[in-house]
RNA sequence: GCCGGGGUGGCGAAAUCGGUAAACGCAGGGGACUUAAAAUCCCCCGGGCUUCGGCCUUUGCGGGUUCAAGUCCCGCCCCCGGCACCA
């Protein structure tokens, strides 16, 4: 429990002085000139939250402590560091509050947006608040439309049509997150598709560049992995197969396929065609019609979420159509079924299913023929499938190509293709364009203007910002079209281009939007001609480190890094990779869960600061565990830095003067060479409990501390415990901040050293006894001394020696037998 | 199902390249100081046995490699996070 009476240090008193003075002398604030000037420009950047109604929470806290405990950190060993936070406070998520609540989101958010700010402070974060942003404000959503039109122009935003979840009773469209089960989550009717213009960013031809630069950017290896999985990038061929007509003749038309397996086309005995695939007109029967549309219409009610979570039973019809097998030159049936999927490779299958689960269930339950072309080690040609065999071997029933090995039967079948003129080699992505409209009232509006005669045209820069105006009703309904369509005097306009009627887009662009430029607007966030000043950004970018939770793994962390190489591509910026270093956060759960207001886990860390001070709950958080695997958090060890501290503080403002004690001494140093390696590895916990062992060594006995000992210790607890060490500087009799003035201190190598070691002596693996020796020793003297030990010797009666394994400085093994 | 990350005392955890398992802290126990309490300092603290010298055992489970395994290899089980028919 705290205790007023226990001691002069006051943690509130302490961190009220402390932050009200770096307000006053703007210690963690830039001007625009010293942006431009600073010398070891460092930018550390941290993922900007959502202010929601309930205020930050602990899991928000140790994320922002971690990183700015990195910042203090990289400040104290002479960086100007640069620490920006702002607000991502556009989306479904305020809108949603908003809502329920009835309270309009201009009044929410900016209620939202006072009370994190005043949190942030209290947590004593190094936040440079002159540097803001607020994605909201139309300052800066001005530039969020700039950037779309950037992308408009270079002609990477393209407007097609999509399929969204839609609400018949609603009659709306839903997010993914607001369909509950196949039905919406407000009035429970089940979900169908529907399918609407809308306006995407073609990231999917930036794949490769974005796989590519993976390689060399450095990054926590998990999200490395992670984007990559999300790329996804698969190479195999396209093959063609001839439609043909009732007669057996080929028609001209044929069906692509995407394949990762060409080699097993010789097992292709159907074809499957997504629902919504373009040619499943052509290729039905006239007879098969009715029940081929009636499957397309019940495929497409399926809202997206259960279409894509189907079970493993498979549906499909026969559309009476056939093609041949290239390579077989026979003739197979085909098929529409919805676990093919129209968005990946071409919307079309060649199913092989003796050597493809999925259509090995397909083939069974309708079927169809199944053949083995491919034959493991313990397999012929003949052998029965049970299941399909996914496994490697050699092709079987392949014509010319029996006996080849699939290590290369891929290769060669490609070719053989390729020649024959029916397919190609293909790389495939699994990456999609990224869409960005929003059929919704909370966004920034997308900066377009329908015009009948000239299409769909750029609103000029110079009148953006496109101000989302006040709409008291912004609830959808069943218009069906974003609340922005309901306003009329907003959306007509004339041309830009030939000065006719015109009519203004209505949908709001996508939040990852807002958030994925960002960190370019930061440190010109002062600046309203430009959304970034060229020479600041060069000064400043790309930035040093940015640490975020590795939820954002692929989507804002991929989103940000297309943003920056497309406008490097534009000649906006002269780097494209955004962050040279990225680092992934653990999670914090509580009881076992993440923490989320449903399960009524929110731990709300204000009474926390009450109790024990921002400093100790710092401490306390870094402390806990590895910062980069997060855990379990639990309120009962923070008595352990809160004595910490009070210890430190009593340590300090009654240390002495006198001649050093070398014990002491070269623990210090020790620390100091530990803590300096540990902090910039972001290993918190491990430096933490380096310093408590550090006081522990200066305090021992009840000894008084010398000057010498507790002002490296000072410098060191800072990051973490910025008010009190600043107070503690003061004492000491320093002028002005401690994160001024590169004082993070420097150990002497020489004085790490320690004189006397201990090692440990085992018989056969066993430890037996452990020696002093000195750091110098040799090894027979080491085994001389390890023999004489009364212990070892017992063992080593009457057994054979047969090895003696000496590791220098640690371990002497004796093994007998 | 697939991809990541984990599993070590009552609890949070630590452990360079394979080299004394449990640093640091919480909780608990004992002692010193004190009229008393707090604070502070010292000691104990995985389990079992002990003639008090020691001995055996212990890092999710089962095997293996090695003089030596929490760490490496093979096969399982469980927990957390992400993705979900990706051809």
């Amino acid at each position: 429990m705290a205790n007023e009476e226990r001691d002069g240090y006051d943690p509130s008193s302490v961190e009220e002085k402390w932050q009200r003075l770096w307000e006053e002398r703007g210690t963690n604030t830039f001007t625009r000139e010293e942006l431009e000037n600073a010398e070891n420009p460092f930018y550390n950047l941290m993922m900007f939250p959502y202010p929601s109604a309930e205020g930050l929470h602990v899991g928000n806290i140790y994320a922002f402590t971690g990183a700015d405990v990195h910042g203090r950190y990289q400040r104290l060993t002479g960086k100007t560091v640069f620490e920006p936070m702002g607000f991502d406070a556009f989306g479904i998520h305020s809108e949603n509050f908003a809502l329920k609540i009835g309270t309009h989101p201009m009044d929410l958010i900016p209620s939202n947006v006072r009370n994190f700010t005043r949190q942030l402070k209290r947590i004593g974060g190094m936040f440079d608040w002159n540097h803001s942003v607020d994605t909201t404000d139309p300052s800066y959503y001005k530039w969020t439309q700039w950037v779309f039109l950037q992308f408009f122009k270079a002609g990477l935003a393209e407007r097609k049509e999509a399929p969204v979840n839609w609400c018949p009773s609603c009659m709306t469209v839903l997010a993914n997150e607001q369909v509950v089960g196949g039905a919406c989550e407000r009035c429970s009717t089940p979900v169908e598709q529907r399918r609407i213009a809308q306006w995407f960013f073609e990231i999917t031809k930036y794949a490769q560049r974005l796989l590519d630069n993976l390689e060399h950017i450095d990054w926590s290896p998990t999200t490395l992995k992670a984007q990559s999985n999300w790329i996804g990038r698969s190479t195999g061929a396209q093959l063609h197969f001839p439609i043909v007509n009732g007669k057996g003749e080929e028609t001209g038309a044929s069906i692509e396929v995407y394949t990762t397996r060409p080699d097993t086309v010789f097992g292709a005995t159907y074809m499957v065609l997504s629902p919504e695939h373009p040619l499943v007109d052509r290729v039905t029967d006239d007879g098969l019609r009715a029940p081929v549309y009636a499957y397309i219409d019940k495929a497409s009610k399926k809202d997206l979420v259960a279409r894509q979570k189907a079970d493993k039973s498979k549906t499909g019809v026969p559309t009476g159509g056939y093609c041949r097998n290239p390579a077989t030159g026979e003739l197979i049936p085909i098929w529409v079924a919805d676990y093919v999927l129209m968005n990946y490779g071409t919307g079309a299958i060649m199913a092989v299913p003796g050597h493809d689960t999925r259509d090995f269930e397909f083939a069974t339950q309708f079927d169809l023929p199944i053949v083995r072309v491919v034959a493991g080690p313990d397999a012929s040609s003949d052998t029965p499938l049970e299941e399909a065999y996914v496994g490697a071997g050699k092709l079987v029933n392949s014509g010319d190509f029996d006996g080849t090995d699939t290590t290369e039967s891929v290769d060669i079948v490609t070719r053989w293709a390729a020649e024959a003129g029916w397919g190609e080699a293909r790389v495939n992505f699994r990456l999609h364009d990224w869409c960005i409209s929003r059929q919704r009232y909370w966004g920034p509006p997308i900066p377009i203007i329908h015009c009948e005669a000239c299409g769909p045209v750029a609103v000029p820069e110079a009148d953006l910002p496109v101000v989302l105006p006040r709409v008291e009703d912004f609830k959808p309904d069943d218009s069906g079209v974003s609340p922005l369509a309901r306003v009329e005097e907003w959306y007509r306009t004339t041309c830009p281009e030939c000065g006719a009627a015109a009519r203004r887009e209505t949908d709001v662009s996508d939040t990852f939007l807002d958030s994925g430029w960002y960190f370019l607007r930061y440190p010109s966030a002062d600046f309203d001609d430009r959304p970034f000043d060229p020479a600041i950004t060069k000064k400043w970018l790309p930035l040093n480190t940015y640490i975020g939770g590795n939820e954002h793994a692929v989507l804002h962390l991929m989103y940000s890094r297309f943003i920056t190489m497309v406008l490097k591509d534009l000649g906006h910026i002269d780097f494209e990779e955004p962050y040279e270093v990225f680092r992934a956060h653990g999670l914090i759960i509580a009881d076992g869960a993440k923490m989320s207001k449903s399960k009524g886990n929110v731990i709300v860390p204000d009474p926390i600061i009450d109790e024990f001070g921002a400093d100790t709950f710092r401490t306390y958080l870094m402390f806990l565990g590895p910062f980069e695997e997060g855990g379990d958090y639990r309120p009962q060890g923070i008595q352990g830095p809160y004595g910490f501290l009070h210890r430190l503080w009593d340590t300090v403002v009654s240390a002495v003067a006198g001649p050093p004690d070398v014990d002491v001494e070269r623990k210090v140093h020790q620390t100091i060479r530990q803590v300096s390696e540990q902090l910039p590895a972001l290993q918190f916990n491990t430096a933490v409990a380096a310093l408590m062992e550090c006081l522990n060594a200066i305090r021992a006995g009840g000894r008084s501390a010398l000057r010498a000992e507790v002002e490296p210790m000072v410098v060191m607890i800072a990051p973490f415990a910025p008010h009190v060490a600043e107070e503690l500087w003061e004492r000491l009799g320093h002028e002005g901040s401690i994160f001024d003035g590169a004082n993070w201190p420097d150990f002497d190598e020489a004085k790490t050293i320690e004189t006397s070691i201990v090692i440990a002596v085992q018989v056969n693996g066993k430890l037996r006894a452990s020696i002093n020796a000195p750091v110098d020793v040799s090894e027979a003297d080491v085994v001389v001394a390890a023999r004489a030990e009364e212990n070892v010797a017992r063992h080593l009666e009457g057994v054979m020696e047969r090895r003696v394994i000496y590791v220098p400085g640690r371990l002497v093994n004796f093994v007998v037998g």
